[in-house]
DNA sequence: CAGTTTACGTCAGCCTTGTTGACATTCCAA
DNA sequence: TTGGAATGTCAACAAGGCTGACGTAAACTG
């Protein structure tokens, strides 16, 4: 690692986009490009007293209703301590429903509210508008790279997730 | 917004990449591909005692040596009170040197030490890792694509910073 | 049926990292 | 020379992660 100047060819085909340099900017894309991403919802979450953590249950609860918490907790990579803080406002402020599971009652199945779904809406129309201009003015091959790389830049678990929500299982 | 499904075609050219469908999935992408992104430098932080906070602000001075405390605020997007704490214990630490400036004495110039360089190294190294991997699994158009996207979605003046940097200002 | 495991909620306490407010120092221009 | 603007520091607070411990209900298992 830190080869400095990595080999320029191999096989006939030019290596120069695994540079350290290009890796590097890469990571710095990387970041500011997701401040950008989390921008306009945080400005909208900001108003009321939510945290880019509540968009996340929201988005997620909305993709897939009837989660479960263990499920919700599983994608979204946090204790269930930090998740049920959210939660429990969330569900307080008539956002988010939970109801006791019929196969198996110990679970909660999450749904959405009326409520819940206008503020997804609102987040996620802000969301979608600043990806979809960034995906016109990228063009489609582009857009396909993007979630090539994107793809491969998640952990293993995190894939599997991502797959079975796009597959919408 | 929140067209549902957009019109498929316009000029001859398939537009179902902006889709609200496929934009979820970009969102999506982003959000576990950050996760990714992030684990392997924070699993090294959890350690020492340090944060991404830290990461972010040792990235930055490595990356441009002697920028002021002024200017790195307006890179990582803190306030100067937010950023003042993690810089003061990565200087009680000895990976960080802070010079008075000798045009502007009221400016503070940021340098990594020999062990702030050690500590930058070990981080950049694990993400470079998994960059290199994906950069090299998604080949070399999927790279170009990401970083095309990635530009588009951040904001403007993201989008300078990140510029002056990669040109090397 | 008794005991264990699973799913969920909650309390308490800690850490990082964001925020605003108050303040010191330095520069510069009227 | 003096008052405002700019740079950076210290203090206090809130959000949202984390761990650990505990309680309850329901499901499973020998």
């Amino acid at each position: 690692m830190s080869d400095g100047r990595a080999a320029p060819v191999y096989g006939g085909e030019s290596l120069l986009y695994l540079t350290d340099e290009q890796l590097r900017q890469g990571i710095e894309a990387m970041f500011f490009a997701y401040r950008g991403f989390t921008a306009d919802p945080d400005r909208i979450l900001a108003d009321m007293h939510y945290g880019r953590a509540h968009h996340r249950a929201i988005h997620f609860i909305n993709r897939a209703p009837g989660t479960t918490v263990n499920n919700l907790l599983s994608i979204l990579g946090v204790t269930k301590q930090s998740l049920n803080r959210v939660l429990r406002t969330l569900i307080a402020d008539g956002l988010v429903e939970s109801r006791v599971g019929t196969a198996d009652r110990r679970e909660r199945h999450l749904y959405l509210t009326e409520a819940g779904r206008a503020l997804e809406t609102r987040l996620s129309d802000a969301q979608r508008a600043r990806m979809r201009a960034a995906y016109r003015e990228a063009g489609p091959e582009a857009v396909a790279g993007f979630r090539k790389v994107l793809e491969a830049m998640m952990d293993a678990d995190m894939r599997r997730a991502y797959n079975r929500l796009k597959d919408g299982a």
